[in-house]
DNA sequence: CCGTTAGTTCCGAAATCCCGAACTATGGGA
DNA sequence: TCCCATAGTTCGGGATTTCGGAACTAACGG
C-alpha cells in the first residue's frame, strides 16, 4: 500500500476540484468532512443519505478527493483519518469551496446527499 | 432539429453546473460568453487557446452548458446566439460562477483555455 | 498465529466521452 | 425555384472513465 499521495497546493487545478465535487456522493462526503472538521473513517461515511456506497467505490471517492487536493488522509492504526484542506484551497481559490457547498446545501434543502 | 431545451432555473442542479465547468474547454467557452456578454456563433469559439475543437464536440459542449442552465441559445438566421444566464444562476447559487471563473483565471494566469 | 476490522487493488461490465461522417436548416443568389 | 454555401446537429462506434464485487493487504486483539 503505497504512501498516500497528496498534491502540493500549487499543483491543484480547478478542473480537478470541480470534477471531484460534481459527483453528489463525493460532495456529500466532502461536506461531511468540512462540517465535522475530520472524519475518522471511510466506513463512517458509507451510508450517505439513503444509499449505501460499496467500499471499493468509497475508497475511490476518497482517492479522487485526495488527489484533487481537497482532503488529507492519514492512517491511524487500522483506520483512516480524513480532514479537509479547506484553508489551503480557499487561499488559492477564494470562495470556491464555500460557494459549492452552499450551492448543494441550498438545492438539497440541507446539504448534498450521496 | 427540435427546439433547444433550456431548463427552468429551479430545475438546475449544482452537480450539472460543476460537471459542465469541470471541462476546461467548456469553462473557457463559458468565460468567453460571460466576458463578451454574448457569443454569436459556435464557430466563433472553435479555436480556444491553441487547440481546435471539432465542431461536433463544440456542439456537444454548448449542449452541456445549455442543459446545465448556464447559457441560453437562440437561432438567429443561420447562426446561433449564446448568452449567459449568469444573473439567474447567481441568484440561485450566489457566488458560485464567479468563484469558478476566478479559480480558472488565477490558475491559468489569464483565464481558462480550451 | 488466527480472526476481525478497515481499506486497497484488480478487473470486467456498464456508462460516458470524443470526433469524423452524414445529415438538417437557413439564407443568398440567379 | 433550384442549387450552393454556411452553421450547427445527429449518428455511430472506438477510446476512456466509472462502478462495484471479489480477493488481497495492513493493523490490532487475543
Amino acid at each position: 500500500m503505497r504512501p498516500l499521495f497528496h498534491p502540493a497546493m500549487e499543483d491543484v487545478q480547478p478542473e480537478a476540484i470541480l470534477h471531484a465535487l460534481s459527483d453528489p456522493s463525493r460532495a456529500a462526503i466532502f461536506a461531511k468532512i468540512m462540517s465535522a472538521g475530520c472524519v475518522e473513517a471511510c466506513a463512517a461515511v458509507s451510508a450517505m443519505g439513503d444509499r449505501v456506497i460499496p467500499k471499493s467505490s468509497l475508497s475511490n471517492h476518497f482517492k479522487v478527493l485526495r488527489e484533487a487536493g481537497l482532503i488529507r488522509s492519514e492512517r491511524h492504526g487500522v483506520e483512516m483519518r480524513n480532514h479537509s484542506r479547506w484553508a489551503e484551497v480557499d487561499a488559492r481559490f477564494p470562495g470556491l469551496l464555500s460557494a459549492i457547498i452552499n450551492a448543494y446545501a441550498s438545492e438539497g434543502g440541507n446539504g448534498p446527499r450521496g
